[in-house]
DNA sequence: GTGATAATGTAATCAGCGTTACAGTTTGGC
DNA sequence: GCCAAACTGTAACGCTGATTACATTATCAC
């Protein structure tokens, strides 16, 4: 191990693991570099880190095992940037849900759709599996995935949560804490169920089913003192909390 | 990739795995299978599935390859027995937690208590990154997981649940759901930056903050309508909602 | 066109590691 | 003590896969 640890560190140099930045990039190597990444995500997302080799990602990708090398220096590398690109590019939709304000209920079961619409997705469900497994080997990437995911819509719901507040509609005297608690409600075990296989993606009405108990669970956290005349009885599932 | 497992499935035939159950084991055999579980369990919590190696295993375990293969079949057989174990082992603290009667918020800060203890320990942040990212390959994984540990609990803390509602104090129609948020709201996504190696494991004062403000939220889930006469406001941290 | 440069394809290198074979050693019943 | 069986240690085997070397081909400014 030591001696090709030491080679790989010696030729890397200061850079290691990182993607060439040199002034510009040719559009066929941009190509060849979008191409490479979208293949290193399908492998790396189905097999995990180690089990995934850089011959099947050539393969799927169509170029060169060697532009491959020229682009991200090794399969840490490559693997770095893949897991950074789908970060920001995967959780884009959750920094800005586009929800429509209506009573408190309404709209935040909007946000816990939008919430779980991204999360749930397979490649969402991949970069979970990676962000758990390989966050000690990669501290960097934990770094990426909290601060493009579940930070930016925790800053975005609590700010929602502010104002329903000052309206005084809703009791938030923490909202950072309250948002962080709506997300861990609507994903629920439910959420740890799916990545690790034991059940399949809800279908949507179990979906509608399961918000709607999260939803009307944080409602009562949030409630004001005198009960929450804003939030129509409809949205909520009587028969969950 | 055929070929061998090809010959893998013809030797280990039905019992692909699964490790060998006949009748007695010598003692001194059944000294050698703990050992190698325990080096097992360290090389793989540290290293993970692919990464750990067997020659490792049997260096830390003292004992012999040849034993290992007799008694475990292969890595995987080695690995799935060592899981299974741990999970059965490390979440025996869940099922029963020993928390005192009193006061309800008191008694979830216990049981909040013992929770985090358990799911903070090293081995137990390994086998939740482990459940995580292998659960796919190895679907008996996270079956064990989740009946042995979390299941156990949110029963346990439902049968909790349902006294209080029987008595009064709390309003839970749903209690099993109830439980379940409950989970979630104490180990909150302060768990998923501990296991990433995002954050250290908080220290007694930090964690009993923390605890403080999740039991104040799930309090106010299944508080009854008139509030909580039940709960003593020393409690229950008011800076937190 | 043409030559310098960038990009590609292929094959070789090299180490790591799961697995197996086998020869030696210990154990426990008689 | 002695012998079968269980156990151990070591050294191969074979394969996989990351990395590199190199010869070939495309690109583009002039």
């Amino acid at each position: 191990m030591s001696r090709k640890r030491m080679k790989k560190v010696e030729k890397m140099d200061g850079t290691a693991g990182q993607d060439r930045q040199e002034a510009e990039r040719s559009p066929r190597m941009e190509a060849r570099r979008a191409a490479i990444l979208e293949a290193a995500a399908e492998v790396f997302f189905e097999m995990g880190f180690e089990r995934a080799n850089l011959g099947a990602i050539v393969r799927r990708s169509g170029g060169s095992l060697s532009t491959l090398y020229q682009l991200f220096g090794n399969k840490e590398g490559l693997f770095e940037a893949m897991v950074t690109e789908r970060c920001t590019d995967v959780m884009k939709a959750l920094a800005e849900p586009d929800v429509p304000l209506r009573d408190p209920c309404t709209t935040l079961c909007g946000i816990a759709h939008a919430f779980m619409g991204v999360i749930l997705r397979p490649d969402a469900q991949g970069l979970w599996r990676i962000i758990m497994s390989e966050g000690i080997k990669f501290p960097s990437l934990p770094e990426v995935y909290f601060r493009e995911g579940p930070d930016k819509l925790i800053a975005h719901l609590s700010e929602y949560l502010v104002v329903l507040h000052r309206a005084g509609v809703a009791d938030v005297p923490n909202p950072m804490d309250a948002a962080r608690s709506f997300c861990m409600l609507v994903h629920s075990d439910l959420y740890y169920r799916v990545v690790t296989g034991m059940q399949p993606v809800p279908d949507d009405a179990a979906l509608a089913d399961h918000i709607r108990g999260a939803v009307a669970m944080f409602w009562r956290i949030i409630m004001p003192a005198g009960g929450g005349k804003t939030c129509h009885p409809d949205d909520i599932s009587p028969s969950r909390g």
